[in-house]
DNA sequence: CTGTTAGCGCCTTCAT
DNA sequence: ATGAAGGCGCTAACAG
């Protein structure tokens, strides 16, 4: 039951052995102040033979911070899972942090940090979009937990830095495109879910566009994808059922795009030549799928490095930058009729 | 007028407020002997007031142990990570745990651990394959460190418990397909890496394939691939310049797969036509690729799960499973060319 | 059931 | 430049 520990060395055993006080041992572990040469020799030697490792709990106890970070994500980030976690951990190590690791599962009623990210086991944290909703945060944030924010702004009352990509003018960009190099007029949106701010940037982004062009926006094109290949497969294939025309599809994302082109398959319809197709986030996939899909491009490593960086700056000056606008770029593949 | 202030309340302003000695408020937090009712209540909402969080590290120092698991990762797992994380933290959670994560940069030359991961801060350690060499693994395992090896097994001469993956029967029953079904002979094998345990298993089960039919080992078949698409990419162009005769190609993997896509296409080979081709690991682009991959499923979230529970096991019990093999299982798509 | 009392291992003044 | 001593906040005997 009680957990064996193998004992280690500590910082006494350490100290004993060079001959030292306990104080020295840990000056030159710390480099907080000069030490002569040869007693660092000689405490190193002694670390060294006894392959001490200082336990992180007795420094934490004693220096009242962790020198960890806490990530808070989603039950199902998919693909953005590798990216957004390697920019993190870059930044994270870089600055001799920790990285403790959390999913919040969906739907949760009590809106609260879970008990690992709690106050004082952290230095700080990282939330991504939806792992904490508007009560969640304003707690968390009256109790002077550092955060940042990742994909989502916080509710207007409390000021947490926000990291977030430029969904609004590529999504305009990428429709215009359809519009204006391919001639498609009426084009499908598939909707994200309410509460997913990229997805209501990336609607605001189609409407502008269509309104540029003097395009009537049209209600029955808009239908729920909600970032999800199973939902906008069947959202489509619905549209197709009840003979609605369209001539292309803004998916929502490069998930959603996946069920796009099945539905659009499963109905004998050609990409692009009859229905041409675009995403969102160039995902991995995007550059495999047949024809390849021409989506926008979101740094999502560099998202979760800059979130990184901005929590770390909090933790350290009590500053950060408001809001964090990270550029995407359309890359023009296949889907949308482009050879 | 209760008011939120103390970030920083500690066990010590719980017991005073509820006015009882600070080991009872211990002992309601951690359940550990009954405790009145009346008192009970006194505590939480001394607690719920003060907005009291025990501090970890405190916790951990005094408890000997950080209630924590360290997972050491390649840098670039790709589209592993999302599953394997998710098995993880599964487990993880559900016995309490904390998770904390760490990447390991790909050749250490000291080939050790990184030193957040360090003996004492941490209970135990879950290491993916090529993050840790023989010497590092010795060396860890000398100093006492619970380990579990996730897709890599131990060194003969340290018993370290591992969990992967079943990769030769799969291998074999997928080049059996391509043989029996497809009546394929002549089946290009992608290597992966040396030191890649999947890739030799892999290795094998094509050559037992092989063997099953007699049709003879031919080493001009056999090219580098590397679980990368740029590599798989090169390599069967490189065949195919070489003017080598081939009918099939076994990927490695699904990464590779998708090189080799690229290649047979950029040469106006059919796929599965002229050349059949299959991958490895079931990831999700695979079903999305056109054709859609055949390929073999491998259970990743149910590794990494599997994987924190010898881990735990082992913490709790000092012993676990040595190996444990995950059974895989062939997805018949058409790439292989199949209906 | 509840309170008292040692530490857990390290950092950090404060002396020297 | 070095040592001594007092915590950091909590758990875990040990007494009542």
């Amino acid at each position: 039951m009680p957990t064996p520990q193998s004992s280690t060395a500590t910082i006494d055993d350490v100290a004993r052995r060079a001959r030292v006080s306990i104080s020295t041992v840990s000056r030159v572990i710390n480099r907080t102040v000069p030490v002569s040469p040869d007693i660092v020799r000689r405490v190193e030697e002694a670390m060294r033979v006894l392959r001490y490792v200082p336990r992180a709990a007795a420094r934490n106890l004693a220096r009242r911070n962790t020198n960890t970070l806490g990530l808070l994500l989603p039950d199902g980030l998919g693909d953005f899972f590798g990216p957004l976690l390697r920019g993190i951990q870059n930044v994270t190590h870089e600055h001799g942090y920790d990285l403790l690791i959390a999913t919040a599962g969906r739907p949760d009623p009590e809106d609260s940090l879970p008990h690992s990210l709690g106050n004082h086991n952290t230095d700080g944290l990282l939330i991504f979009a939806g792992c904490l909703r508007r009560q969640g945060l304003i707690r968390a944030y009256a109790q002077g937990v550092p955060m940042a924010l990742i994909h989502q702004t916080p509710p207007p009352e409390i000021a947490i830095p926000c990291v977030t990509i430029e969904n609004k003018a590529a999504s305009r960009a990428l429709v215009e495109h359809l519009i204006q190099v391919h001639e498609r007029r009426k084009i499908v949106l598939l909707q994200g879910l309410p509460d997913n701010e990229d997805a209501q940037w990336r609607e605001s982004g189609y409407r502008e566009a269509l309104a540029q062009h003097h395009i009537p926006f049209d209600p029955a094109l808009v239908v729920p994808g909600d970032f999800d290949r199973q939902r906008a497969s069947d959202s489509v294939a619905r549209l197709l059922a009840d003979g609605v025309i369209f001539k292309a599809v803004f998916s929502g994302d490069d998930e959603a795009a996946v069920g796009v082109y099945q539905a659009l398959r499963a109905a004998g319809k050609r990409i692009p030549q009859d229905v041409a197709v675009v995403g969102f986030d160039d995902q991995r996939l995007a550059e495999v799928m047949t024809p390849a899909l021409t989506t926008v491009h979101a740094p999502t490593a560099e998202v979760g490095a800059e979130a990184t960086r901005q929590l770390l700056r909090l933790i350290k000056t009590g500053q950060a930058e408001p809001l964090t606008l990270l550029p995407t770029e359309v890359i023009i593949r296949q889907s949308c009729g482009c050879e």
